[in-house]
DNA sequence: CGCCACGGCGCC
DNA sequence: AAAGGGCGCCGTGGCG
């Protein structure tokens, strides 16, 4: 039986206490104290490496990294776990601290997540390691009540090895985010500033506007006959119709169909303009330090379980600017992503012949053309993605007409969820993840069919969103076990290869180049492992393209 | 002045 | 008849 033990860091120094536990959380005895508790952390993970239990892991792992322990293998993220309990059980939108679930336990009024407050309305400074607890509370005493409340709850749902696995793959997640937001993507300052250069001309000073995109919006004011601020879609629109173009929007898809010279001034204006504003020479100043860009993970931080990022925007990088993503001298990067991963997904989740028979080794796309949309790869894929996304008229309509017939099963999974969604209901991933209730006002316009307050536009787009949530949450767990299968199989390969980019599907190590090869079996093996995990015998085949580059921007 | 919604666009 | 999911971040423009 796996040994679990609990960690409760002191409010000030490096010392803290432990607490050994067994499998369903019963104590072995009493909380032992360590002056360095990293140390004492790290010796028992080479010892036996238990699973550490604690509030949070985003605090808890981080304080012993700096305080030099090693890094380690298992958790047991209290408030990542509480959060995917909690919608289990249908209790949305309540607090997920240690504090509250604590609460919870204890039948006392539920602390808020958000920061506590004083007496003065300023947040309290400093509160947050105690996760929301009252002050008369003993921290280890509610960690170790919590979590053996935990793992009762995960055994009494309705498939309890399935949230075993979602909470230890967030977990392991999490301190994968931890060591990836503190290693950092290796981010060569100098690349990037030639790249700006190439596309802005010289840096101006003072974080002025670069002269070439001053030039553009002189030319956008000849072209339209008058001053414009190409930054205004308002000002932009009403200059347009004046010049006799009638624009809906100012979006570049819409830009693109029109024949005047002042759209295509404009549309290089915004491609300019928004790679210097989001990705410029203030982005790099602000968030690239020693050839790192080094952004926060937040895991969880879709509903979904994608992960979000706090600042950075490391998830929204352009692929112009992956050129500067380099490996440091004698080092590769090992560049993974899965190919098509929603449309295989759907189809390991519905069973249905056809589309698992278009999911093997090849282009999904490619082959679903092949069976049924006479070789016309677009239309195959629009329909799916209409599928999935909700999409129903336009020119999805007539794709999704030859999938229904002919891949029933796969239809019919996603559209009992866009029903479910329609009427109010909750849906749930592979694993266990639940999707959001809506809230009570939706539920008071959308809910009633007849009378003035119907919505049902609101109820279609619900509908819309758990379709998605189906696909999209199974998915993340997909990517979550694989990167946590491949955070462990690089474990015994030394400290050199390091996770350094996890985006949705697609994962990039950092690593001594004559580990590539390794590196690169353990993201297959990785794969593998989670395909098995998750959706047991399927035939469906989900392909990792790996690349080892010195470039991200290779890795194509 | 800060706060917020919105349009728009980057990524998946 | 039409009806495309999830994010973060930028600048604008309206508000108090």
């Amino acid at each position: 039986m796996t040994q679990r033990t609990a960690v409760v860091p002191d409010p000030v120094g490096s010392g803290g206490r432990l607490l050994s536990l067994t499998e369903d959380g019963t104590p072995a005895g009493p909380p032992q104290a360590y002056a360095d508790l990293a140390a004492e952390v790290s010796r028992r993970e080479r010892e036996s490496a238990p699973r550490w239990v604690w509030a949070a892991t985003d605090e808890a792992y981080a304080w012993l990294l700096d305080r030099g322990a090693q890094r380690l293998a298992r958790c047991h993220d209290v408030k990542l776990v509480e959060s995917l309990l909690l919608g289990q059980e249908g209790r949305h939108r309540r607090p997920r601290s240690l504090g509250a679930a604590w609460a919870r336990l204890e039948g006392r009024p539920e602390p808020e997540d958000s920061p506590e407050h004083g007496a003065d309305g300023q947040p309290v400074l400093f509160a947050a390691d105690r996760h929301h607890l009252p002050p008369a509370a003993d921290p280890m005493a509610a960690l170790v009540a919590v979590h053996a409340g935990q793992q009762e709850r995960i055994a009494a749902g309705e498939h309890p090895d399935r949230m075993r696995l979602l909470c230890a793959a967030e977990s392991a997640g999490a301190l994968a985010a931890v060591e990836m937001g503190r290693d950092g993507l290796p981010w060569r300052a100098d690349v990037h500033d030639r790249l700006l250069t190439s596309l802005l001309g010289p840096r101006p000073a003072g974080g002025a506007r670069p002269m070439l995109l001053g030039e553009l919006a002189l030319g956008l004011q000849e072209a339209l006959g008058r001053p414009v601020n190409p930054d205004s879609p308002a000002q932009m629109l009403s200059a347009f119709a004046r010049a006799g173009v009638r624009l809906s929007s100012t979006r570049s898809h819409e830009l693109r169909r029109v024949d005047h010279p002042a759209a295509a001034l404009f549309l290089r204006y915004k491609e300019l303009s928004r790679i210097h504003a989001a990705h410029g020479w203030a982005w790099r100043e602000a968030w690239v330090r020693d050839g790192r860009f080094r952004p926060e993970y937040v895991v969880g931080g879709v509903v979904s379980g994608r992960w979000a990022t706090r600042g950075g925007g490391a998830l929204q990088i352009p692929r112009l600017l992956r050129a500067a993503v380099v490996a440091d001298p004698g080092h590769r990067l090992v560049v993974a992503d899965a190919g098509q991963l929603e449309p295989r997904v759907l189809a390991a989740l519905s069973g249905d012949a056809g589309l698992t028979r278009a999911a093997g080794d090849g282009d999904l796309y490619a082959a679903l053309a092949q069976d049924a949309f006479a070789g016309d790869r677009a239309r195959a894929k629009v329909g799916l993605l209409a599928a999935m996304y909700g999409q129903t008229g336009g020119e999805a309509a007539a794709p999704l007409a030859v999938l229904r017939s002919r891949f029933p099963a796969a239809l019919a999974l996603v559209e009992a969820a866009a029903r479910t969604g329609e009427a109010g209901g909750i849906v749930r991933s592979r694993l266990g993840r639940t999707s959001p209730a809506p809230s009570a006002e939706w539920l008071r316009d959308a809910g009633d069919d007849d009378g003035p307050g119907t919505d049902r536009r609101a109820a279609r787009s619900w509908g819309r969103f758990t379709r998605n949530f189906v696909i999209q949450a199974t998915a993340a767990e997909w990517a979550l076990a694989m990167l946590a299968a491949l955070r462990r199989e690089l474990t015994p390969l030394g400290p050199g290869p390091r996770l350094v980019f996890f985006q949705h599907d697609e994962v990039v190590v950092h690593t001594p180049a004559e580990l590539a090869p390794a590196v690169s079996s353990a993201v297959t093996a990785a794969g593998d492992e989670a395909r098995r995990l998750i959706f047991g015998p399927t035939r469906v085949v989900f392909p990792l393209h790996t690349h080892v580059v010195e470039c991200y921007a290779d890795a194509k």
